[in-house]
DNA sequence: AATATATATCTAAACGATTAAATTATTTTG
DNA sequence: CAAAATAATTTAATCGTTTAGATATATATT
């Protein structure tokens, strides 16, 4: 089964090569029975024009890297669906590397070094097999910017901001603002806030879009509704115990995400306190257990696929040389389900 | 910018091509020296051999391409992250092809006609690519085996059946016969089942395993404790409920997957029956949600990655033409957590 | 020192397509 | 109907590597 290429198909039509070539292309008109004739022969034989070789001579492979610090971190997939998307509207195709950041160095930036050597390693493999651009899926470039060199190979970070870089991160500023803005408007005053950890820039923004809020509406400002937790569904149970026993708790707690936000949930629950009833709770995230939850959780969803199809967009962008919008920031939304609830008496 | 080859650096370093080529291969003896000077050179201009070339010189790739039906259904990137392990440690690429199919064609084969046309199509579009070898990753090919046609490229099929090809799929018969006996050493009898949709294979493997386990320790066998649901949340809940108002109400119910399962524990809920006091729950799929759910879910871990990595394997050994083991069952693994107990009074 | 042997390097032809430029076939035109 | 114009096809170089086989250079052997 040796593969059959132009040349097979050249002599089995007794044409030369570049007349195959150019019915494949429509680059020359030929006759129409010779096209007729050649394309029979195409089809007997199943012949597919190797695209490496095309690649070779046209210096265009169609084809895009993709980088993400791992797969199995649970919005990848829906970013990579956006990237998939685009990419088969306008016929690219996608090599994936998955760094397996979280399973190979751990968490946090102790091994900056390892981090630096497996992103290079990527970066080279994906030059030499000659693609065109590089989207790239994680949250660690946001604080070493200026490490990764591609060597003047267009790339484009998502799901991270850079600075001197293309980047597409949803607007956690304006989400955490929203979420407020409805509680407001649900008739909610005394609003506490559950953050991530404080070294992390989405945490510092959903932060500001709170503390916009307040200040814009008026609201009370007590530093005893500031908490600060860790990401993890125990910190969330635990602060959220902190905040109901609170001589005067808050009506509502606003989470910086839904595995916390599932821990305030127990914690009301364990408490007695009733949600929404006595107390409204928004998580962020939209994670698929959210909708599971009881009471249903109202949550932000984030712009996902969006995300991976802008970043496609901007890089095809960039290839062609044309002028980019450096930083977008498409929106979340609120999905609106059952744990929230006018304030208690309002 | 125009891209350097190896010509720049024979040029630049006095030597011809095929010496820079000996160099970087290692492929012949080069004097010491020569190799020093070619190898600085190299890294002066940043070198990097255009893998294109050298795929179409050396007829590999060392690509292999990953049809997903959809990435962003939960156990994908897991197993996506096996291949991608496999792939690392072997010096292999990945082209990866999404056939969106959930977005685009809905679920069923009322449109096995456009499943057939995107499924062809993408194999064409890697068969061009050159890949040596393709991984698909979900359910269709099951009922349609030896519809796709790939002419003689080498397929291994996961997450799903085949009877043809070299599918890897986990052991549904087993696990639930490892739930069931673990609910009879704690001290259960009275069973129910709550079933997926009966078209679907795994459904009714699961459901072989149950009644393998029913007759092996010879459980008492009710009709009544038989339950069919849909997969999703709403029929768990409605089924649970059904079981828990019989005459004889089951001490423990095995739900197909995890979806289901957090119907049955917000109806033990609603009925006010503790879980895991009076009654017993096992869930399948282990989804992330299952342990946030109180109580915390026992479940059937999938054994995802593994399943991706000895894809690679025997698409790798298939490749080279050797002997394949062909229908593969990794086994699934039972995850303790806090919703069984034994069975009240016992 | 002349020859044989081993080592290092180079020349040039591939790999499978595309595409200018050249050639040949066909049609138009006066 | 021959010349000119146009259309169809072919020839041969090219993309950036690898690699037989040829050649040159160094080392060993007598």
């Amino acid at each position: 089964m040796s593969k059959v290429g132009i040349k097979d198909i050249a002599a089995r039509a007794n044409v030369s090569t570049a007349t195959v070539s150019y019915v494949l292309n429509g680059t020359r008109n030929v006759k129409p029975a010779t096209k007729e004739r050649v394309l029979r022969v195409i089809e007997e034989l199943n012949f597919k024009p190797n695209a490496i070789a095309q690649s070779l001579k046209n210096r265009r492979t169609d084809t895009i890297g993709v980088i993400a610090e791992d797969v199995t971190v649970f919005n990848v997939p829906e970013i990579i669906d956006g990237i998939n998307d685009y990419a088969d509207r306008h016929d690219l195709h996608i090599l994936l590397t998955n760094l397996r950041l979280d399973k190979r160095i751990g968490r946090g930036f102790d091994r900056v070094e390892s981090y630096r050597k497996h992103m290079e390693n990527a970066v080279a493999e994906l030059q030499g097999k000659q693609v065109e651009g590089i989207v790239y899926i994680g949250v660690h470039p946001r604080d070493l910017t200026g490490m990764i060199d591609t060597h003047g190979k267009p790339i484009v970070y998502t799901y991270c901001y850079t600075q001197d870089d293309i980047s597409i991160q949803y607007d956690d500023e304006q989400a955490s603002y929203d979420a407020m803005a409805y509680l407001v408007k649900q008739g909610h005053s005394k609003i506490a806030i559950i953050s991530g950890t404080m070294d992390s820039l989405p945490s510092r923004m959903r932060f500001n879009g709170f503390y916009k809020a307040v200040t814009e509406f008026s609201l009370p400002f007590n530093p005893d509704w500031i908490k600060m937790g860790d990401w993890e569904t125990e910190s969330g149970f635990r602060l959220a115990q902190e905040l109901l026993s609170l001589p005067e708790p808050p009506t509502a707690i606003l989470a910086m995400n839904d595995v916390m936000a599932a821990g305030v949930l127990r914690a009301a629950s364990e408490a007695g306190v009733a949600v929404p009833g006595e107390l409204s709770v928004i998580g962020f995230d939209n994670r698929e257990f959210s909708g599971y939850l009881t009471p249903r959780m109202t949550t932000l969803e984030l712009p996902l696929h969006e995300m991976g199809y802008r970043a496609m967009d901007s890089l095809m962008k960039a290839i062609r040389g044309e002028e980019v919008d450096r930083n977008q920031s498409p929106a979340c939304k609120l999905i609106l389900r059952d744990s929230v609830a006018p304030p208690p008496g309002d």
